[in-house]
DNA sequence: ATGGTTGAGCGTCAA
């Protein structure tokens, strides 16, 4: 027996500020699942009743104040996992998983937000930088640790665009950070660790790919400096079952937008 | 080399 499954992952950037955009997300990718990173929203302020009133009855938050956060909203039963670790020790909010109770069994869904890792891409001066090499790193051995993982979606705010044509201008921005090589070494070991690139499974590795886009562009669109840092991966017995993928570009020009769009995958599992 | 913008929440830090 198959079903049909849409997941969707989106950085909304202030949860609250942007409750009202989530119905605009609903209304153009139907999605059975929605993941949220930068949620920003302590879990005691969290609107519980929303979920439920966008029609997703079932969801699961983790939160803070003021920085990342992030949330699960889901038209299916789902039940909280607590597999994994305190991914370095910071008690920082950044991963949610669950299992989705389907009526083919149970999907492993794993909501990442990986820290953004500041400006300078250097261990020694930069300590963002360094815990983002080190959460990657943390990742990268834990699911190495899972053996045969299977029906199994990892999606998030990753903050690695990965392939030379996941940003504007690759020797430029190889020395940016999220575009250098012991970031794009560090998720592509990773993404290794038994999944494939839900997206790029349907966009050759030669056309560019985005869906971030800066706020200190004027006009974003023209100028379209973009980089890919929100990816969906699936386990590999997953990967025959794609469907489609969808990356909401015209959600950069919602009121008040986020910075980053939602990217979407249909599967049959 | 620098600055450009946004959000949380009231200083400035994080992105």
């Amino acid at each position: 027996m198959t079903e049909r499954l849409r997941i969707a992952t989106w950085n909304i950037n202030s949860l609250r500020l942007r409750l009202p955009l989530l119905g605009r997300l609903i209304e153009a990718l139907r999605p059975d699942v929605i993941c949220l990173q930068e949620t920003k929203v302590p879990d005691a302020l969290f609107p519980a009743g929303a979920p439920a009133e966008l029609g997703y009855p079932f969801a699961a938050w983790r939160g803070m104040k003021g920085y990342n956060g992030v949330a699960i909203l889901s038209c299916l039963p789902l039940q909280v996992l607590d597999i994994a670790p305190d991914w370095c020790a910071r008690g920082d909010c950044r991963h949610l998983s669950v299992a989705l109770e389907m009526r083919s069994g149970p999907i492993e869904l794993h909501n990442f937000y990986v820290p953004a890792g500041g400006d300078v891409p250097d261990r020694e001066a930069n300590p963002k930088y360094a815990h983002k090499l080190d959460f990657v790193a943390e990742a990268t051995t834990w699911f190495a640790a899972r053996t045969a993982l299977s029906r199994a979606v990892l999606v998030g705010d990753l903050n690695i665009a990965p392939l030379e044509h996941d940003v504007w201008n690759h020797k430029q921005l190889l020395g940016v950070v999220s575009h250098t090589p012991p970031e794009t070494a560090g998720l592509t070991a990773w993404m290794q660790q038994g999944f494939d690139d839900a997206v790029r499974h349907f966009v050759p590795a030669d056309r560019k790919l985005y869906t971030w886009w800066s706020y200190r562009n004027s006009d974003w669109r023209a100028s379209d400096r973009g980089r890919r840092l929100d990816h969906i991966w699936v386990s590999r017995d997953l990967t025959d079952g794609l469907q489609s993928q969808t990356i909401l570009k015209d959600a950069r020009d919602w009121p008040q937008p986020s910075d980053h769009v939602p990217v979407c995958v249909e599967l049959e599992v």
